[in-house]
DNA sequence: CGTTCTATTGACTCGATTCAAACTAAGTGG
DNA sequence: CCACTTAGTTTGAATCGAGTCAATAGAACG
């Protein structure tokens, strides 16, 4: 099984936010699941869709896109759940959609009622998931609503960045980026033109470099400030340690780290 | 008790969004609370708070409003219970604001806990009320992301009614509103200036009045489509006869429903 | 090797912000 | 009950960030 075993994914994002103990982790291991992949822009759901199985994202990028405006509402990482929240409200309301090459485990909702009869601690784990990603969309009206282009730029790759660390990934501040400026600029509600001046400027500033489908961060410090970052409000248990860190030195972009995926 | 029993207001909300057994609504007359009296833009919780109750909105409105930039991000009417997922997360990452003068009900989180384990539909019910909350949040950022400030303001107003007319509150498409409009500008991410212009533009279409603290909406169906608003995201159980319900009237602006609070 | 998608650039336009001032309503205390 | 104070609303003028349009350049793909 070339991308190892889906729980692990699940298994390292709820250690993110919360503590599991060995049954919790002995009950993960009984995940069944079928695995699907999907191209840039698919859509791995669709509006309306009251799908019986939950898509648990083992690599790759996921979005919530309203299909009205093509704005982005929510952006998902390897080990989120994006539709956790159809076990209590089936009908989905947007559509899900992957940026870049994507692989999933669709898991049974049942499974995720059954671990969560078994352990208390994994129930409560799970609905911090949610509560998680709800405290990203406030965080993202924030963004939205009151940062102007530049910052609110620097802000959503300070978040990826973060919560790819939180599970292991970017640990070189290098992250994947298979979107097009036209995701990014769905997601910041800009246009795409004012996107792509708005990553010159990043690149200019000597913040970040953006090239092989992949984000160097380059001045991770500074992009930071830019930002006003504050990572409290992931829900991260080990946060500041990853803020405080070793500053991530000007990076040479070679041998850059790019998502591949079979299809 | 002269606000009435705490437990109906939530119940009223439950039920606009999920089936109440008589076992349910037993349950929640169970409830105990205390009661607290709020003055217009007063913070009934802070940023950091832990509180080790939740608050259930009897009167009047309630919003998350970010320390930071001041962006509201959210809106509650009476039954909503604005802090329901520190029962799982207790930090808080924003103000909780009163818009207007309100009355809340503080409500032990042991007691939430304790008629979840009682009553899985209950349980269920609750979640489902998170669940809509976050799906709000989307919508609010398709709002700000997509739409021009004049449908933006339209669009909340929408939101607003209908989900009022929910709960059995504005009927006759009148709606009390406390807030200033240097509040809808935060709400909607406009400079307060441009807020009171884009009013005037509403009430020059006769879309709307905003006197004596009410908004009357007089032309529903024209703000509807104006907003391009469509209520499937509440998660409401009855909502598409609220839309096709009887027009409202040209209503002639008299007798306001004023929210009046003794405190 | 052409087709298609994505990135880049310049010029023009416009919605919205900002600043400043005037006006109105509401609340307070003498 | 009126003068004073404060909070909220309204107006105009100047400015600016961002959008739109349109054309070109480059990269990826079959």
């Amino acid at each position: 099984m070339q991308h190892g075993f889906a729980f692990t994914k699940l298994a390292d994002r709820l250690t993110s936010i919360a503590e599991l103990s060995e049954h919790d982790l002995e009950l993960l291991t009984t995940m069944s699941y079928t695995i699907g992949y999907f191209n840039s822009h698919d859509h791995v759901l669709r509006k309306g869709d009251k799908p019986s199985t939950c898509c648990l994202l083992l690599q790759g990028y996921l979005c919530w896109k309203d299909p009205g405006s093509g704005q982005i509402t929510s952006i998902f990482i390897p080990g989120d759940v994006p539709d956790l929240h159809t076990v209590v409200a089936p009908e989905l309301g947007s559509h899900l959609t992957a940026l870049g090459p994507v692989v999933v485990a669709f898991v049974p909702r049942a499974y995720f009622e059954s671990i969560s009869l078994e352990s208390a601690n994994l129930a409560r784990s799970l609905r911090r998931l949610e509560v998680a990603e709800a405290a990203c969309l406030r965080n993202w009206i924030i963004n939205i609503g009151s940062r102007d282009s530049l910052s609110r730029v620097a802000h959503l790759t300070c978040e990826i960045t973060v919560r790819l660390r939180a599970v292991g990934m970017a640990q070189d501040y290098r992250l994947p980026s298979p979107f097009t400026q036209s995701d990014l600029a769905a997601a910041c509600a800009i246009s795409p033109v004012h996107a792509n001046r708005i990553i010159q400027e990043l690149r200019r500033r000597r913040l970040l470099q953006w090239q092989s489908r992949t984000i160097t961060i380059t001045d991770w410090q500074s992009l930071v400030h830019l930002a006003r970052f504050d990572p409290d409000y992931l829900g991260l248990r080990h946060t500041n340690p990853l803020l405080r860190s070793e500053q991530a030195p000007s990076i040479s972009p070679s041998e850059p780290t790019v998502l591949s995926v079979p299809c």
